[in-house]
DNA sequence: AGGCTATGTCAACGGCTGTAGACATAAAAA
DNA sequence: TTTTTATGTCTACAGCCGTTGACATAGCCT
């Protein structure tokens, strides 16, 4: 391997995870090459220089954590508890991307740059992949009307702030929304 | 009334018309003042005249639109027909702006300038008034969860793109999203 | 030691943004 | 007619943005 190459990609991942980080709580324009160039204790010029672009970092961001997601076999009957738990933030292990690769989604969502990236992951990585546990007839309509309930639920916790839903598992909240998510997957 | 005031007030009517266009296709920051004052045909100096700052142009946009809104006696069982038939667009009258405040609230929800505005502007004129309309107790949680549904598929269709929603009564959609909303707003 | 390459810094550009103050003009009032 | 007021324009200011090319430095190889 070449010299110093272990640190070129040491401080290359630095950035993509300060990005990742970034991206999560700010939409693609209001993240700053500044701001991650910062975090990570250097030039702006080298974030521009690793990854030729913004738009590009932002691929790259939303590439990163397309790969553990769904690997294990579920079962079509457990999506539901699934889902709900991953929504509500079930296991607060750090390691748990598959929320925060939603909520990337969703926050960069209309913005002009990344809305097609956006769409493309989202279509790809999230629709698709749930798509094929499921059988019968209209298996991507179902998960899209699934994903409704989901992404509306973190919608109005995450961003809206909307009280009465930001307390987890009380009050039945998780089995309001595994009820639901069963009749919005059944055919 | 004072001399000119006719033209200034319909100017600045035109204004905020267009800023409400504009807001409804683009996120807070996305929209530019200079846009806005192309539109109106007049000097960018000027909107910034009449309405203090952009901030509350935005705030202004989201007053004018709060009016006329569930001022007619809904059932409480008309509901999920009503709010069903609101975020699938039925009724293409021009004078129905439902839907379109509710676009504005979603695409600038996680604009820093903007985001508190709209999460104000979402509980006081959104979830409190259907949520006074619904008998029983915990009556804001449920409106809370039938909104999950109804932003979730306004994003899923506006946002994300996703195609099985997009044809909006076909399939049955507006059925399903019926019985869903029954079983959120359901004790 | 000397050269070379990987790694990173510095300065700056062009463009866009919201905002502010000085100025122009047309219409109403005296 | 002269004065005043409402309406709108012009210029410009800081500040941030992504991007670019030239330069510095530290470590490896010969």
């Amino acid at each position: 391997m070449s010299p110093r190459a272990k640190c070129a990609a040491s401080t290359r991942d630095t950035m993509l995870a300060s990005a990742r980080r970034r991206f999560l709580e700010e939409s693609y324009e209001n993240v700053g090459l500044r701001d991650i160039a910062r975090d990570v204790g250097v030039d702006v010029a080298l974030v521009g220089r690793y990854f030729g672009s913004k738009e590009n970092l932002f691929h790259q961001v939303l590439r990163g954590m397309r790969c553990d997601w769904l690997d294990s076999d579920i079962r079509a009957e457990d999506l539901p508890e699934f889902l709900a738990a991953m929504v509500l933030r079930k296991e607060e292990a750090e390691d748990r991307e598959d929320l925060d690769r939603l909520l990337i989604i969703l926050r960069s969502a209309s913005s002009p740059k990344a809305s097609e990236l956006v769409r493309t992951a989202f279509r790809e990585d999230v629709i698709e992949p749930v798509a094929r546990l499921l059988p019968g007839p209209d298996a991507e309509r179902r998960v899209a009307i699934a994903f409704s309930i989901l992404t509306g639920t973190t919608v109005m916790r995450t961003f809206m702030g909307v009280g009465p839903l930001l307390d987890c598992c009380q009050h039945g909240l998780e089995q309001k929304l595994i009820g639901l998510l069963k009749e919005a997957l059944s055919a």
